[in-house]
DNA sequence: CTGAAAGCGCTAACAT
DNA sequence: ATGTTAGCGCTTTCAG
């Protein structure tokens, strides 16, 4: 493989000539340039990453954290920071932490080893007082889940607002006794239940402890989760799912079964996913907006990069969120 | 940031000494071993990974070029791939050509400058003549899309076989009149055709030009082309979609209309992706499996890095394919 | 078993 | 406007 040595000696100039055309520097004669442009088509000529990467002690490069790319709120989100980033010559290193703690610390060292400039979590799952350690490495930021000790730029959507009307419309609805499904780990699924309650307060409702579903995601998920509803004495009408994916396992579920959504059992989802649509009732769902989600982030890691926004400040950018009303509910 | 020498310096070593720990070399006293560590540690020491690759000439890290991770299709290949590579100690870079040729050919300088070992194909963009001249950079490998012209290892299925027992399959349950819909840019696509129209003509069957679809993808597409075939005259009896996203659209949208599924229309589905099941009713599809498609390729992948399997030769490992019958037949 | 030294390929002062 | 030079941080001969 031809090095820029080479490139040098054929056109007749020096390195550093040949760097300045490679890097678009100013003040190359046109007629050098040429020289140059034609030893590296003759030697087929590509400057070597690495040696680029350690001169200039930059990448170029964002990680971007996430549980695992077969959920499909991921790659949506993904999308729209591409999307930003290839605008600013940016690439993305895709890394799914299959929600293992030593998967995503091992991922935090590409910060350390110098293999990115930066680094965007989506999802967390060590303490955070564990990975503030790491943000010497390079701008951190959180997109989509949050943790409100970070003290770094955080984007999200409210949490609490978004459950909030969804749990209000299930009420307005009719339904007195409803199920709940979210996690309580994450500080974004107690936001969820928190909005939920408020809701429930605000109508003098309760919930029952058998009524709160844990750490459901999938399809199975909701499936597993209509059975167990169905073997209660007294059972909710309505389930709040907390996921797409879960609410159209339980309909799916329902069906089978001979149930009738959202007469026997009302579903509400979340996400707002092509499945919730495609469903049959369609699902009703909060709609987050995830490509947006996903442009706002890069433009802050952007912003963070130029140094326009301070790596150790906490600053939180929230965008809409909004009930899709279909057939489920 | 600490750098090697500082480490070397703090434990009284050599940087050689601080290097063959770090590559678990052996010949390294316990001792001394120990004395790095502490020193490592103390300056909280991670390794320039710009300056590994440069050294060693090696990146440990395979590019895959995928059309678009929106697609589930391409999230379970990827998850098969991760699997092997991870026990073998090699990174993905995932990158989304967005169907782009321009994008794809820029892809494929990662391989000239260094920046990964090998580089997977699960789609092509470009002509393959273009292509071909890449892989002096590297093992180069297909997966999934495939030419066969294309002198390197290629992973893929059985799309001839795959589609004439779809085909079978629906002339069996009696319809005569099936409307196709399938690419034919790619070699895929025209053998996926080809094995169609193989079961017609076993049974004597002909297929009218305006009942073949071509480049429909998205749940959207399917809507649309149900519309279209109500529009006919001599309306086919079934669809063979190509993909269960279109056939997940046309079900949706039959329904929306009045329309009876299997009775009215049927519909066969390919892939098996989790819609496939949460249909009403459920379709029937074609599985290719995905998941054991994408370990393979990377199995492969591992033994070109090794040198096991020649980078220009021709080799064909070919996946079983199935049917999976549910309702929407 | 350990250290000295060379150099991977490139860019950016600095000098002219 | 161009060339000279000094590294970026690491690994790997080679010697001992």
């Amino acid at each position: 493989m031809a090095t820029i040595e080479d490139v040098a000696k054929l056109a007749g100039l020096s390195r550093s000539t040949v760097s300045r055309v490679i890097n678009n520097h100013p003040y190359v004669t046109d007629r050098k340039k040429q020289l140059v442009y034609k030893a590296m088509k003759e030697l087929e000529y590509y400057p070597n990453s690495s040696a680029q990467r350690l001169r200039k002690q930059r990448t170029d490069t964002i990680a971007v954290l996430v549980p695992r790319l077969t959920n499909p709120f991921f790659p949506f989100l993904i999308e729209g920071m591409e999307a930003i980033a290839v605008k600013n010559n940016l690439q993305l290193l895709i890394c799914q932490t299959q929600q293992d703690k030593a998967k995503e610390l091992n991922f935090l060292n590409l910060l350390k080893t110098k293999q990115v400039d930066g680094l965007i979590f989506t999802s967390i799952e060590n303490e955070w007082a564990t990975i503030a350690s790491y943000q010497e490495g390079g701008p951190v930021l959180l997109c989509n889940e949050y943790k409100s000790e970070a003290k770094i730029p955080i984007i999200r959507l409210d949490q609490i607002k978004g459950s909030y009307i969804g749990a209000r419309y299930l009420i307005e609805k009719g339904h007195k006794r409803i199920a709940y499904c979210g996690g309580m780990k994450t500080e974004l699924g107690a936001d969820r239940q928190k909005g939920f309650m408020n809701a429930l307060r605000e109508h003098n409702l309760e919930i029952s402890e058998n009524w709160i579903f844990r750490d459901l995601h999938s399809i199975e998920c909701g499936k597993k989760l209509l059975r167990e509803i169905l073997a209660m004495e007294i059972r909710p009408t309505a389930v709040f799912s907390g996921s797409d994916e879960v609410g159209a396992g339980i309909i799916k579920e329902a069906k089978s079964l001979g149930l009738r959504i959202p007469d026997d059992i009302a579903v509400l989802g979340f996400d707002d996913q092509p499945i919730a649509e495609l469903m049959e009732p369609a699902l009703t769902t909060i709609r987050q907006p995830i490509k947006d989600m996903g442009k706002k982030t890069m433009e802050v890691m952007v912003s963070m990069l130029a140094n326009e926004i301070k790596n150790n400040e906490k600053q939180v950018f929230e965008l809409p969120i909004e009930l899709i009303i279909r057939e489920s509910v």
